[in-house]
DNA sequence: ATTAGCACTCATCTACCCTGAGTGCTAATC
DNA sequence: GATTAGCACTCAGGGTAGATGAGTGCTAAT
């Protein structure tokens, strides 16, 4: 831990920081010296927040006003005052807990989360989807719903379903729908799309005989749903929250933001950032740091939650600042951690993968 | 048509809402003066102005200002003077139309649509996807995914199509999966959710024998899948348009109306007066007149899409009361008229329903 | 090393005035 | 009777000046 601080230099910075945090305007000496603790006069507080603005902790907004906290200020407060709040974590588990059990689809537990993680803090939350990569097919099947009209349905690893309806000229009859199923789950079985090769496609053709057509439909779709699923969505909630925040609205950035929030694209690449760089949970970015332009005068904290198999997705706040980094760090792990344990149990349960399956058609 | 208003005062109304709604500021006698179709001096005009001003058609801001639109002068101006243009119409249908063809699923089709319409008219779109109700079950099936694995799929009317991975404890061989089915579809196809009956049910699980768990399963889902999918949706796109619109932004209700669009729920009552009250397939609600309390400093147009049988949806656009009422009017003829077609289309070439599939799973 | 005291800075607030756009009214004109 | 010119009046918006007060840095005393 860094030593560049003596004791008083630390609790000072502390007072700043928690006090801007409360009230987002800057904190003058006078204001510090009233604190309990420190026992000394504010003149003392003026020479030792001198010296901490040279360090870079804290800076003025103008001649005439307090100190607020800078970035690497907020990164010291982040790295070494922040320590686990037991018990409320407690208190919020619980309330996750009643909600998440009951979610089965993916896609609504995703949003159920984010959306209690914006309302529990008060800013904005994100979610992304597992990032897929490398899906392979587990299970094919063809049925004949209605002359003209042939389902196919697709389970990928993970038991994703995807499901298409294709429409076909020629009659195909239950006998041949038999067989087709046959030859597809066995030439396909256990293949990622990127085994699909131009060999495969011809020899399946080939053992198709009349039906060849309703193969190349097939083998159409499975291409799309695998590369759909492998998209990635992002989920968010709480955007307007933004909107509380007068040092982010006066910034005039407000726009921009709700823009960038609006345009999930633009959040690729912090999500990405966070899946990788991923170290003991939870990642900090104040200011600056973070991965994204637009994100520049926010904090964003993300984590990752394991969705099985490595594959990760992301949950993230971004709020001012000054955002009470405590509360959403602690909110954040509790997500992150019951996410964790559902997908875990979902897979021990369904003797596998998540049990969530996934939409598609056409 | 009223004829309330001379020749001259629907001159002067047209110029002052022409005027307003391209600068937003109030529009006084002087301006109004120099429109080369008038001539007459800016007297004559405040006298005009002053009856039109105790008729309701406008109003001062304040006592030294132009004058403005009242609801009632918009909405004249609404009903009497807008008339289509063809060829402007014209140019954005071929816009339209590339992208409309290819894009199979009902979901990305009606994102894409609420994206252009927002793109195309620089004020807040949304759209919801088609209420269904009374679906008829068209097609079941289980299938052996794996141990202890099954998947259902459910065919809806429309080929809307719905899946979940079953979970069961028992071993369940192919030969009672198959007569499973059979017996599924015998007992359930075309049943309407409200048509399965506990007299139903107890037949089911009763032919069923050892593997009535799964048929209760299968049931279970059939009857979410089918709440599901009567949910609502509806798609926003272009939120952050309203910012830029001075007037609603020094409102101080930014925040409420951004929150009317994060939180979709709100937003029924407008889909369903839209659909409900539909005449000749474009509304425009103005100011107060909109079914949802948070717009009314809004002006709302709206139109219903055919999904086909008697099924429909909305498309609609919110923006400020000055809101460029033809463009946006323009704009929703397109697109309403595309998405119709588009279905319809579907409908023949599927030889029935929309050919799109839905998302499910758990 | 700490503190008290003091001069200085500067954002914010208020009061005030000025300006200009726009009106309504009246009397003259068509 | 309709139109116009002229004029006094209103009022939002912008600009300026001063008062306020929070906060600082520096210096000299403790």
């Amino acid at each position: 831990m860094d030593n560049e601080l003596d004791a008083r230099k630390k609790k000072i910075l502390d007072i700043i920081i928690k006090n801007y945090l409360a009230t987002g305007e800057p904190v003058g000496s006078r204001t510090i010296s009233k604190d309990p603790d420190l026992k000394v006069s504010s003149a003392t507080i003026r020479n030792e927040m001198s010296d901490l603005e040279e360090m870079g902790y804290i800076e003025q907004p103008h001649t005439s006003a307090g100190r607020i906290p800078t970035d690497k200020g907020y990164r010291y407060y982040v790295d070494n005052m922040i320590q686990a709040h037991d018990s409320e974590i407690k208190e919020m588990r619980r309330l996750v807990n009643d909600q998440a059990e009951k979610t089965e689809k993916l896609e609504k537990l995703l949003q159920k989360a984010v959306k209690a993680l914006s309302e529990n803090t008060n800013y904005t939350s994100l979610i992304s989807t597992p990032e897929v990569t490398g899906s392979r097919i587990k299970f094919i099947q063809l049925s004949n719903v209605s002359r003209h009209n042939v389902l196919a349905v697709i389970v990928l690893d993970g038991n994703r379903v995807k499901n298409q309806m294709l429409h076909v000229e020629e009659d195909v009859d239950n006998e041949s729908i038999l067989k087709l199923n046959i030859l597809l789950n066995t030439t396909l079985n256990g293949l990622r799309i990127d085994q699909i090769n131009l060999a495969t496609i011809a020899q399946l053709r080939d053992q198709a005989g009349d039906h060849s057509s309703v193969v190349s439909n097939v083998l159409e779709m499975v291409v799309k749903a695998i590369k759909e699923d492998e998209g990635l969505q992002v989920y968010t909630s709480g955007a307007t929250n933004i909107l509380k925040y007068p040092e982010l609205v006066e910034s005039g950035k407000v726009s921009e933001l709700l823009g960038t929030f609006e345009n999930k694209e633009n959040l690729s690449g912090l999500i990405e950032e966070s899946i990788n760089s991923d170290k003991e949970g939870i990642q900090v970015y104040i200011g600056q740091e973070a991965p994204v332009e637009s994100l520049k005068d926010c904090s964003v904290v993300t984590a990752t939650y394991d969705f099985g198999d490595n594959i990760k997705g992301m949950i993230g706040i971004v709020g001012p600042k000054r955002m009470d980094y405590q509360n959403v760090v602690d909110n954040l792990k509790v997500v992150k951690e019951k996410l964790d344990e559902v997908f875990h149990e979902r897979r021990i349960g369904s003797g596998e993968h998540p049990d969530t399956g996934e939409e598609e058609s056409s």
